[in-house]
DNA sequence: TCATTTTTGAGTTGCGTACATCAAGAATGA
DNA sequence: TCATTCTTGATGTACGCAACTCAAAAATGA
């Protein structure tokens, strides 16, 4: 095995290719006014010695500033503050990397809101991390930005027919099979219907997210009967009242799912209700209330993603793509995280 | 909200706390020879403006060169396999930071080899990941190199007693409580025996796992009658047979926990004896073999650990401290996934 | 010769650090 | 006692780190 590097500099890989330091920094960067036989032994000269720039030297003289925003829901959603206090330990790495993040609340779920919020950012950032609405609108703007060479990342619910560089998070429709099988498994020979309590269909994540939980349980699990989703908003009191309604209703109701936030309501309305045979419970997001209930026992399961990991993933990934560097694909990868009372974080 | 940061310089700092740029370096430093009320002006400077030092300018300056070792068992295990191939994967980005990272390879399960190894890296390097067997002479061994300044990172097993810098790895009682967990609920009420394959209890990895899956199981699901563990190695073709022994001398077998490698040895010898009502089978790691497991459904849930996150890790928390720099404990902390057929990444 | 392409050289980026400087008090000697 | 040297602690100066960049020079081609 080799030594990974030396401690060659720039100027040491000009000597030896019998060029100026200049020429090898347009060879490096592809830049034009080479002749391409110089080129070729610079790049000789490079390769002999798997030469690489000093990451540090070159940020340095670059001596860039970066201006994100990241653009998240108004209103109290635990999860995207867990993002947000997340992005907020990263302060002083920001600062020290000369990387200025300013967060933006707007309303995600009204299309003229979150357009008219995109369109305000451009010029005045170099990046954009978006929780954004799957919307024709968002689309347009998000390709304007990405035309006006602003970089644009799309954080926990993707758009996928837009031109936005890079969708930090989870693939919904497979967390949503996670959870069919969850609940399909944990519940046994049991049979019973099975509840589905959403946010909003018309948000893709929670759309694609029923869909494969459906898609589980109706081909597999047959002896479970799936109830039509409702949907709450993600508020607690329209979740509690929407669920105890459900129960009320039906007597074998043997488990939950819960696609978005709002678990609190849901558990309420389980409580009031219990049942000998325990109903099982699979909610998403791993907070503190979930965790209070998988320690408990009243959460079987909780389908997760790290806010941490998207957080880090997003500044990563837009800082990555402002000072062009390589993205370290495998680890930009979020997982969808299956906790259970014995593997909490 | 405020800027994370401007453009600022160590020179304006300087300028506005009326001293120069060696005295506000002593300050951010915490070195000596600055009178206590000098230092206060220049901490209100540096506050005042939420200054930071530029990373880059600063590892410029400072010109490091860092050589980490990392320290791994002989012979093909897939797990240590991923990790290192994950640190290939980084080279690029090692490079141009200035790293060298070189492999060593010994064995971990004999204490006098490690002992020789780990000696014999003083000097050499600046800083060791290891994945090492808890034993008195190792523990000296870590302790010996941490005195003569070398930072030490324990891999995937840790050495509690020593004075390691870090342990970059899961807690492994509660990764077996975790499969504890799920072979009892998966299981359902059928009531039968289970059997524990392991590949050393002298490993402290293995042998807290089986502490932690027997506590569940026992306190949990007394229905499940626990056999005591073999002990195959590590090797397919030992595990196969001690596990085919296992089944022929126990129709009743429900559930199997594999704690090691040598997944595959376990799989044949399943394989090769079906049972009308499956048993449930948890393994460890994710790995070519197990992911195809997974989707065939031989394997119920697989329990494991990014080898990308732990070899990331590792070198990040070596980098960290051998550049003083801060670590993101958040980031740094190894998961304990759960693993099914509908969440394999 | 003039226009164009290719190449060079010098200056820049912000921080760390060895060394220089400086003031003030202590020790020394006549 | 007073002038001189020696210490000691506090602070400042100037150069180096390695790459990028722009204006200017050199080479090339028509």
């Amino acid at each position: 095995m080799e030594t990974l590097s030396g401690p060659l500099t720039l100027k040491d890989i000009a000597r030896e290719a019998g060029v100026s330091v200049a020429t090898i920094d347009r060879v490096l960067h592809g830049r034009s006014g080479v002749r391409e036989e110089t080129a070729r032994r610079v790049h000789e000269a490079i390769e002999r010695h798997n030469f690489r720039p000093s990451a540090a030297a070159a940020d340095l003289a670059r001596a860039r500033f970066s201006r994100f925003a990241i653009v998240m829901p108004i209103g109290p959603n635990v999860f995207m503050q867990l993002i947000l206090d997340n992005v907020a330990d990263m302060s002083g790495w920001l600062a020290s990397r000369r990387v200025s993040v300013e967060t933006i609340k707007t309303d995600v779920f009204d299309p003229q809101a979150l357009t008219a919020t995109l369109e305000s950012l451009a010029d005045r950032f170099d990046g954009v991390a978006t929780v954004a609405l799957d919307h024709q609108n968002v689309r347009a703007a998000i390709d304007d930005l990405v035309a006006k060479g602003m970089f644009v990342v799309t954080l926990v619910s993707d758009v996928p027919g837009s031109r936005r560089h890079h969708y930090v998070g989870i693939d919904n429709v497979a967390a949503g099979r996670t959870a069919g099988t969850l609940i399909g498994r944990l519940n046994g020979p049991r049979s019973g219907r099975i509840a589905v309590v959403a946010g909003s269909q018309s948000l893709r994540d929670h759309a694609e997210r029923i869909f494969g939980f459906q898609q589980v349980l109706r081909l597999e699990y047959p002896h479970l009967e799936l109830l039509a989703p409702v949907e709450g908003g993600d508020r607690d009191e329209t979740n509690a009242q929407l669920m105890t309604g459900l129960l009320e209703a039906h007597a074998d109701i043997v488990g939950v799912y819960n696609v978005g936030a709002g678990t609190e309501g849901v558990a309420q309305a389980i409580r009031a209700r219990p049942r000998s045979d325990r109903r099982i419970f699979v909610a998403h997001d791993l907070t503190d209330f979930t965790r209070r209930c998988l320690l408990r026992g009243e959460i079987d399961a909780v389908v997760s993603q790290s806010p941490g990991h998207e957080a880090r993933s997003a500044i990563r990934v837009l800082l990555a793509l402002a000072r062009d560097e390589r993205i370290l694909a495998e680890q930009e990868k979020i997982r969808i995280e299956i906790v259970m009372r014995d593997n909490l974080p």
